[in-house]
DNA sequence: ATTTTTTCTTGTCCCAGTTCAAGGTGATAT
DNA sequence: ATATCACCTTGAACTGGGACAAGAAAAAAT
């Protein structure tokens, strides 16, 4: 936190020539951002200053009811679900990233007020975490940056009104099948009562769903 | 469309003292916009030189399947929803709009893709329509703007998630009642048959739900 | 005013998915 | 190696909400 100003106002100060720090490590999430925009390298510079990294073990909670969501997380290595508990003690996934993957509790983020939902690392992870307030400084400064967000953040709405659909048209099986055709990769990777929470139905019935005469997983 | 570019250009050219249109009409849009960032008097007239006023009648379409979502579209007036035909042909409506409120069939809008939604005016409605490529030129241009929709979607985006959540976490009536307090002067303006398939219920069923004892509307 | 269309209600039957319970399997730790 | 914990499976009994059908009521058209 503190070292993350100190190293901002450095860069400031060297504007003329700015000694390069060394930038591979951040560049899972520079070729995120180059898919939508190009920056100049004084802007990744000023971006990368923000990003505090995080390592967490498995079954962390990076995110917790009742404390603000202060970041906007970005998944470098592992995987991160996020999930909400009701009334009846009983959890509902909402998001399950692996690399390459932004979580969030975005109310909480957006609107700066607690959490109600928890993040958990389903792995020993890194996570990359940028401030809600630095973000917002650098969009204000950096034009392409604000593009960026506003492209993601368009992406990921369009992609949560496909999901309403199918949660409200279709039934459990094909629910699952959808997912597990479209996120291969995450089906096999995280616990299945993680998925179940995620599609809305129980663990138990998923299992069932998945003994199901033709394509098994 | 081919007026809007004459409108335009003609704009550019007079820079110096651009004649003031009337901008009263525009007012509960640009009221939205400041909301959430201060434009210029020139960009005002910049924006508001890419909206194309419609007028709709009840039932009839502002989105088909098969046809690409070329516009982003406000309620001025009026009321809509967007709902999504499924294999059964069973309604599901994915949202419901009145005055003050932004519709398109997101995905195809954002990848510029063929539409999968319909979308039907519940009332004779009046639809201020801002084409797409207008808005990313503007939102290039305009930083004010790139961050206005960002915010927008943002906000959409953390509702949407809310959503899900009573979707797949809460039953019927407590749906209902949550959809009912929420949105109360939708809630009595547009057929039942439209808030149920919101909710993801059958009409019937939510018949009976208000026809239960305590809590009825 | 009366006919037609649209929307809302109520009843009966039934199934997809839940809950509870008990046992199985595989990983991790000691 | 064996005990523990985390996760998955299978079964039996139950229930929320759907499908269908038939009518009532309200709104719109003539």
């Amino acid at each position: 936190m503190k070292s993350n100003l100190v190293r901002f106002r450095l860069l400031r100060e060297t504007t003329e020539n700015p000694k390069p720090r060394s930038m591979e490590k951040y560049s899972p999430i520079l070729n995120n951002i180059a898919r939508y925009v190009e920056l100049s390298d004084k802007e990744k510079e000023l971006f990368t200053s923000i990003i505090k990294t995080t390592r967490v073990k498995k079954r962390q909670f990076i995110i917790q009811p009742g404390f603000v969501c202060e970041h906007r997380n970005y998944i470098v290595k592992g995987a991160v679900r996020v999930f909400h508990l009701d009334e009846h003690g009983k959890e509902h996934t909402v998001s399950i990233g692996v690399e390459d993957y932004f979580f969030a509790d975005f109310k909480s983020l957006i609107n700066q007020e607690p959490a109600t939902h928890f993040a958990e690392a389903l792995e020993d992870s890194i996570i990359f975490q940028l401030r809600y307030e630095d973000i917002e400084r650098l969009c204000a400064e950096i034009h392409g940056l604000a593009q960026y967000f506003r492209w993601l953040t368009e992406k990921a709405f369009a992609n949560s009104r496909n999901r309403i659909i199918s949660s409200i048209g279709k039934n459990s099986e094909a629910r699952y099948l959808e997912y597990a055709e479209k996120y291969p990769h995450i089906v096999n990777r995280v616990p299945q009562y993680v998925i179940a929470s995620y599609l809305g139905i129980s663990a138990e019935f998923l299992s069932k769903i998945r003994a199901r005469p033709i394509k098994k997983s």
